[in-house]
RNA sequence: CGGGAUGUGGCGCAGUCCGGUAGCGUAUACGCCUGGGGGGCGUAGGGUCGCAGGUUCAAAUCCUGUCAUCCCGACCA
């Protein structure tokens, strides 16, 4: 078993750090707040591309790509959005090094080498792409403009922690561009959806879809939507978001179409995004404290072969079994791994792939063999089983959906016994203190109310769902009246 | 940026109070035995003790500064 991974009720926090790290998804580097990917975290994050990108181009969306750099100029053309982010940007000042003349084989940034404009290093990249799209439209017929990147963004974090939060991440935004407002609105709900189909279907992350508000708003959007998920400590977290931005960026970057009935208006815009955070979202929802849990439709390595054997002329015949294996199983689009490496013990690879979340195992010895079986382990649930070796694959095509769908079941269990109901205050209190999760409460849709219980009690409104039942009832902190409930939870 | 903690072979740590030849576990390399849940025995290699100053005959240890990481706040996807 996982020897030197704290478990989830000793330190949730230490957990997490211990198993991004153990499992070989990433590490810190050499930079503050930035992350390396490792090959078996990228190939999860690739995982996750393939699949969102496929969504996005089965809507109609293309890729294309911006510049890192936003002119400081651009950058604060739209003022909220501006405002929101200057807090954390890194800027570029400089375009050249020199030898420090006091200082043998050091280099020093030269003064001389000052640019006249500022380059922000994109933390978002709204203002770059509308001012491109300026050039992009002119009348009805140019819309709408459909297109995603794939990038990385750099915020300048205080406290940063793999995945969920380091300075600079991987994400895809997608600006589009449309002639009316009802059309814009559509786009919005429509990722969003589908951030909410991406993260149930295939992470097993089950999701609750609604509004934000306007506090914890996109700063230049005039809505935002967002998926929020419950992690396995009891905190929340925003999943994706998905932004109508109205005409601000339009009317920031002046860009106007000529209409069907020849009238100029400005377009309207929306933007959305998810980013390497799902890593982190992922870990925190399914895995335990033997390590990582992955499901299937994400798993680099669905199933893993290792041989158990004592001599060559054993491994030789396991082999043949195995690779045999190998061979159907890929042949019906299951990846697999044979590890016959010599170099690592059977006991070493089962704690490791077990670590790594491979989704199932099979094991094939001297044993199996004489019987003409193999020995079969589910990760999430860690039971074994003999198997037949001829019955072997169609057990794992149904399993791969199996494991699936349980994740999903189990999380979603999860999520729904921790959303409470509370009446009054103190009531809130408890339950946040007690059991944490999501608390369903009456809000009387004032900021201010919210800025005070998020003093009180560092819960914020996660969103206004879209799924609650309209139901009169009275603010839990003031008392005013209020038309729905909304869902507070301390969050990521 | 405030409060706290920690920096010692690749990794995890002891040693620091009370200055005196740098240690343990693990990992690595080699050999043999092993092989159905992180194996056993033996041998070997590997460390300017975060960095920079200072005190001292002598500093991992004491003093000053500095940097980094982690935790708790403020900020945030």
């Amino acid at each position: 078993m996982a020897k030197n991974l704290t478990t989830r009720k000793e330190d949730y926090s230490k957990w997490y750090n211990e198993l991004v790290v153990k499992a070989n998804l990433a590490e810190n580097s050499a930079v503050r707040g930035c992350m390396v990917i490792k090959p078996y975290g990228f190939a999860i994050w690739e995982k996750m591309q393939a699949q969102l990108d496929k969504m996005f181009k089965e809507t109609g969306h293309e890729n294309a790509y911006f510049p890192l750099f936003v002119p400081k100029s651009l950058f604060e053309a739209e003022e909220k959005n501006a405002e929101g982010f200057a807090k954390e940007c890194a800027i570029v000042t400089h375009y050249r090094l020199k030898n420090d003349p006091d200082n043998e084989g050091k280099l020093m940034v030269d003064p001389e080498a000052k640019l006249e404009e500022e380059l922000v290093v994109r933390p978002t990249s709204e203002a770059i792409i509308w001012n491109t799209y300026k050039g992009w439209v002119q009348s009805y017929r140019d819309l709408p403009i459909l297109i995603n990147q794939w990038a990385n963004v750099v915020r300048w974090e205080m406290r940063t922690r793999l995945f969920l939060r380091t300075s600079e991440f991987l994400w895809q935004e997608g600006h589009t561009a449309h002639a009316t407002r009802d059309e814009a609105i559509a786009e919005t709900e429509q990722m969003n959806n589908i951030y909410a189909e991406f993260a149930e279907n295939f992470m097993a992350m089950p999701v609750i879809k609604g509004r934000k508000t306007e506090t914890e708003r996109f700063a230049g959007a005039e809505d935002t939507l967002c998926i929020e998920a419950l992690m396995q400590d009891g905190k929340a977290l925003q999943a994706g978001t998905s932004h109508f931005l109205g005409q601000n960026f339009a009317k920031a970057f002046d860009v106007k179409f000529a209409s069907k009935e020849g009238n100029l208006e400005y377009v309207w815009a929306t933007s959305w995004g998810v980013s390497t955070r799902l890593m982190g979202a992922l870990v925190m929802t399914h895995s335990d404290d033997n390590g990582l849990v992955l499901p299937p439709n994400l798993a680099p390595i669905q199933v893993v072969i290792v041989p158990i054997y004592k001599n060559e002329e054993q491994l030789a015949q396991i082999s043949e079994v195995a690779n045999k294996l190998v061979a159907e199983l890929r042949a019906t689009g299951i990846s697999v791994k044979y590890d016959d490496r010599d170099t690592q013990k059977p006991g070493w690879k089962f704690a490791q792939y077990e670590l790594q979340g491979v989704p199932v195992r099979l094991a094939i010895g001297p044993k199996d063999l004489e019987k003409g079986s193999v020995e079969l382990a589910r990760r999430d649930t860690l039971k074994k089983e003999f198997v037949a070796q001829a019955e072997v694959v169609e057990k794992i095509k149904g399993l791969m959906v199996e494991i699936q769908e349980s994740l999903y079941r189990k999380a979603a269990d999860f999520r729904n016994e921790h959303i409470t109901k509370v009446e009054n205050f103190d009531e809130f209190k408890k339950v946040l203190k007690e059991k944490g999760g999501f608390i369903s409460a009456h809000w009387d849709g004032t900021s201010e109310t919210e800025t005070k219980i998020k003093e009180a009690t560092k819960a914020t409104i996660r969103l206004i769902p879209f799924n609650a039942e309209k139901e009169e009832g009275s603010c839990v902190l003031t008392g005013k009246p209020s038309a729905q409930r909304v869902l507070f939870a301390k969050a990521y």
